[in-house]
DNA sequence: GCCCTTTGTTACACTTCGTTACATTAGTGA
DNA sequence: TCACTAATGTAACGAAGTGTAACAAAGGGC
């Protein structure tokens, strides 16, 4: 199925079990903690495409949507920020990317200036930095992997269970997920057609890894299952118990 | 074709267009400038995924793939890295990713420990690293935004034009290439098959952009037509002036 | 020069996913 | 409760890319 493979059927990626321990030093956390706070509304740009990078931003609630429009309208999303997540420590003079809210948003806005004057007098928050945009390094070469080696099933079942341990992480149910974006967002965001995320959700319905309650509700009934279908494997040689049959 | 796509037959990226002004200041250069450098032979292992992270690397000669061997035996290339350029400072703690020599190669290795102590003393290195690692995440995104949005031969024209670039700023040859990798290095690298990528180079060179000698050689006959090409055109939509017909 | 290995190319059947068109559903407000 | 609308689901078809396999070309050792 793919250049150098070995042996095997199916495609798959260690990505549910790359991501690295949380730090735990807060220091880039205690200097967007002062900073002032601004409400957003739903669908409002936070800065555009070639705009001068003037602010980082830290989320307090909401969700953002990182992305670039490429020359012919199709739009390609590089990240679904989250509450706790810095925007645009990244950029350098300028943005490369759209930012824009999905949902009503708090975020906190900080001059890079600000931030760098405080990197001089404080070491640590340097690292902290350096953290953070290693993690952003590592997260967009999973994504990459994603994108480049898994089959629509398999990239929606990973999506999906980026969301579970998300909710993991921040104490909240593992097992009915809101999904936070629209199906053409996630189609966006995976480098797919909305029809094919659709079959993609169908599919892992059909094979009772999930289902669906409305629109954004998702009840993962066999997180195995779901982790099985990530790896490439096909429903039917899921077991129940561990591997592929 | 695609997602979202307005009205446009072919998808297109501002890949070449997007690369950023590199940056003048050498305090990172400096830093590895008395370092002690090694010579490694050809395919000889840099780090390996999982490996803790002790050194930083500069490549002074010689070509490094980065990639990561998937579970069933696919490799994955994030980044193929060429003299000057940095690697695994990305990393925290371990590496997540391979690295080997492609041909007999000269590299730097700095502690990291030795980095974060002169880090320390000057905070304008700090800020070298972050411009590096702000460049890695831009790079990487765009990598992404070529695997999942663009046509195999897109690809291998992005490809072929990148290393176009590469040798203009470093006052190379632009016309006559030397590819530095061989057909599977390109197809794990743009997440292709080698027959794909071999396919496309013959359309590339019927379409009298490209001529090939030898397996190695590659002639750039018509830059503005590659581009074209790289933007998604068809090759008979090129009309040898500007833009598509 | 010759053999042999490595690397690259081409052809054909097959799979996956995008596209198009249409049906259905959940949510909203009268 | 009922329609209305945006969002989503389904199905049929086609295009792009892959895998296999057979073949060609380059390079190395002798």
């Amino acid at each position: 199925m793919l250049t150098s493979a070995a042996h095997a059927d199916a495609v798959s990626l260690p990505v549910h079990r790359t991501i690295p321990p949380t730090p735990p030093s807060g220091r880039l956390e205690a200097c967007f903690a002062d900073a002032p706070s601004r409400q957003l509304r739903s669908n409002a740009p936070l800065f555009a495409d070639g705009d001068r990078k003037v602010n980082a931003y830290k989320i307090e609630s909401g969700v953002v949507l990182v992305y670039k429009i490429l020359n012919d309208g199709v739009r390609q999303i590089v990240r679904v920020a989250f509450p706790g997540d810095f925007i645009g420590l990244e950029s350098e003079d300028a943005h490369c990317y759209e930012a824009q809210t999905l949902s009503p948003t708090r975020i906190r806005s900080l001059a890079t200036t600000t931030l760098w004057r405080r990197v001089g007098e404080d070491p640590g928050l340097g690292r902290d930095i350096f953290d953070a945009l290693s993690r952003e390094v590592a997260d967009t070469r999973t994504h990459l992997l994603m994108i480049g080696r898994l089959s629509a099933t398999s990239r929606v079942a990973t999506f999906l269970l980026s969301l579970v341990q998300r909710n993991a992480r921040r104490g909240l149910d593992t097992t009915d997920i809101l999904l936070p974006v629209r199906r053409s967002d996630i189609a966006d965001f995976l480098c797919l057609s909305v029809e094919t995320v659709s079959r993609s959700l169908t599919e892992l319905k059909g094979a009772r890894a999930i289902s669906l309650r409305g629109w954004r509700q998702v009840r993962i009934h066999d997180i195995a299952m779901l982790e099985a279908l990530a790896d490439g494997e096909d429903a039917c040689m899921y077991d129940g118990v561990g591997r592929a049959a």
